[in-house]
DNA sequence: TTAGGGTTAG
């Protein structure tokens, strides 16, 4: 018999001994979708306290899970709290639900007391409970440990891994950025005979793409068919993105006509995607055309597609036009979030309208947004490049105030803005405050320091920095060795500088526009014009071309009365 | 009744 669910307050003016039905089912349907506000979360339990008899512990911890749904992690511990207190009884499920609550609370340490708890209290800790808890550790940046746990459990048979298992620890692997890593336990999982599923794919091929790793994503997409496992509209979107990150249309094209063909209706996820491609292609009349098709389709956008259109403008430098895509939305009961913010303050920071974003900044609280480290960061970057240090100074210890807590990406953008402001001493300190502070430098905050102490004279000391980044565990990547033949080539050591350009080609850091530019101007300075026409030959072999600084560079020496043979034959190759 | 995946910003 059907049974017609009489609406939540409905419910709670009700006597107990009438309701159970209902009351299940009720249950039920608030654990998948979660209730409208905590309140009527908590007046539930009350409710569920005064029932005669008690219910059981399955709708308790269903009552737990519609918190969870909720994503309200605080309140369901203290309703878990509550209920031991009460001596309300509780099973290994209830525990798990809550050990998981810790985990998104990146309470890892709390996590594990309940796991003593439970083997305390004689409850045996199932797959699901060491899986939760292996999720937590991989959150918290402690990969090794989750590592070391998930082996020694599978060693000691304290649980079999399924697929979800897999499925969790590929995926805080991969969004940790060890897509290494997480590709070859994907591979240990197909060995030990546990069969990936259409998850498992989707994350290795979102992590293989957002590493442009494309290839490798399409050969696992036809593993799929292979090996039976069906693709999902998921799957098709992760690949579209990835094929549009490294611009192959045709291939993106062909992808949107299968996915019909194969009955997947693009939604608003492949639209936004296209939005996006489109907007940072600077293609934005495209982008609005994607979005006037997708609303033809009954797809409408959401924030995230107007943002994504925003960003378009605000790359075009259109910060107006940005601006008037946020009156759009607003217009349609979209409201903007904190990314459209960020966006826009972005926007003008880079057309260097530094007071236009920080009254965006302001307005922030107003609309009940709280600004992120982003905002703050990009509002650092906008006044460093206004030459404004001392207000950026003052906005970075506001931000200090607010509680921020900062980040690599931010001392970067410090330690890069500091040197662009010939505050050479202030970066050198705050380069030891942020390590003191627990930062692990990145190869990208040596490759600033190596450019800051270039360009402040201090060769000797970029040089020993660039020699030691193998101890520090560090690898140079094409940026850090660019900055350093950069210092090289500015103080005339044009051999020295070849000879570090060979040794990354050797060392398998691909070379790239930047650091061939850089070398043929250090070339050019020094009229070694012999050395620049082989690297022009090279770097056009290699289908990168002279950009706008080597151009004018070059036109300024043929304008120069100094002319020679040598210069006009190079001019030759470049302007045929 | 407990664990897993896709779109935007520095």
């Amino acid at each position: 018999m059907m049974i017609r669910l009489r609406s939540f307050s409905t419910f709670l003016r009700s006597n107990s001994d009438q309701t159970h039905p209902q009351f299940e089912h009720l249950l039920l349907q608030k654990s998948r979708l979660g209730f409208d506000k905590l309140d009527d979360a908590h007046l539930m339990f009350d409710k569920m306290l005064q029932l005669q008899p008690l219910p059981s512990v399955t709708e308790f911890s269903q009552l737990l899970t519609s918190l969870v749904t909720m994503k309200q992690y605080s309140a369901a511990l203290s309703v878990f709290r509550d209920m031991r207190v009460l001596s309300i009884p509780v099973d290994i499920i209830t525990f798990s639900i809550a050990i998981n609550c810790c985990c998104r609370l990146n309470r890892v340490d709390y996590a594990f007391s309940l796991l003593g708890e439970i083997m305390k209290r004689g409850f045996l800790p199932n797959v699901v409970t060491y899986t939760t808890l292996v999720r937590g550790l991989i959150i918290q940046d402690n990969a090794v440990e989750a590592e070391s746990l998930f082996k020694k459990l599978v060693r000691l048979n304290v649980i079999q891994p399924n697929v979800v298992t897999f499925n969790t620890i590929i995926d805080g692997l991969c969004k940790k950025g060890y897509t290494c890593v997480a590709v070859a336990l994907f591979k240990y999982m197909q060995r030990k005979g546990c069969k990936p599923d259409t998850v498992t794919y989707n994350i290795v091929i979102h992590s293989l793409c957002k590493d442009r790793l494309v290839d490798y994503a399409l050969g696992l997409f036809d593993e799929m068919s292979e090996s039976g496992v069906a693709p999902d509209i998921r799957t098709y979107n992760l690949l579209i993105q990835g094929l549009c990150n490294i611009n192959q249309w045709e291939d993106v094209r062909r992808f949107l006509r299968e996915m019909e063909i194969r009955n997947f209706c693009p939604n608003v996820h492949t639209f936004s995607i296209l939005v996006d491609a489109y907007g940072k292609e600077g293609k934005i009349k495209d982008a609005e055309d994607v979005i006037e098709l997708m609303i033809q389709r009954g797809q409408y956008p959401n924030v995230v597609t107007y943002n994504s259109l925003m960003d378009g403008y605000c790359l075009r430098g259109e910060v107006d036009e940005a601006f008037s895509v946020l009156a759009t939305m607003t217009g349609k009961g979209i409201l903007p979030d904190i990314i459209s913010y960020n966006i826009l303050i972005n926007g003008f920071c880079k057309k260097l309208k530094v007071d236009r974003a920080v009254d965006l900044f302001q307005q922030m609280p107003l609309q009940g947004l709280a600004p992120t480290i982003e905002t703050y960061c990009t509002i650092l970057q906008g006044f460093f490049h206004t030459g404004r240090h001392i207000e950026a100074h003052k906005f970075y210890k506001a931000m200090l105030n607010k509680g921020i807590e900062l980040d690599i990406f931010t001392c970067n953008t410090m330690l890069d803005g500091l040197f662009k402001n010939r505050r050479a001493t202030e970066a050198l300190s705050f380069f030891h405050l942020m390590q003191c502070n627990g930062l692990s430098p990145h190869i990208h905050t040596y490759s600033i320091l190596i450019d800051g102490l270039c360009k402040n004279g201090n060769l000797e000391k970029a040089r020993t920095l660039f020699q030691s980044l193998p101890c520090k565990g560090l690898r140079p990547d094409v940026k850090a060795y660019t900055m350093m033949i950069r210092g090289l080539c500015q103080n005339g050591l044009l051999f020295e500088a070849n000879e570090l350009f060979q040794e990354m080609k050797a060392n398998d850091c691909l070379p790239d526009s930047g650091v061939y530019n850089t070398l043929i101007r250090g070339c050019l300075y020094h009229k070694n014009y012999n050395e620049a026409v082989v690297l022009i030959d090279e770097m056009r072999g290699r289908g990168f071309s002279a950009d706008v600084s080597t151009t004018s560079l070059l036109l300024g020496l043929l304008e120069s009365k100094e002319q020679d043979h040598d210069l006009l034959a190079l001019c030759k190759r470049f302007l045929p």
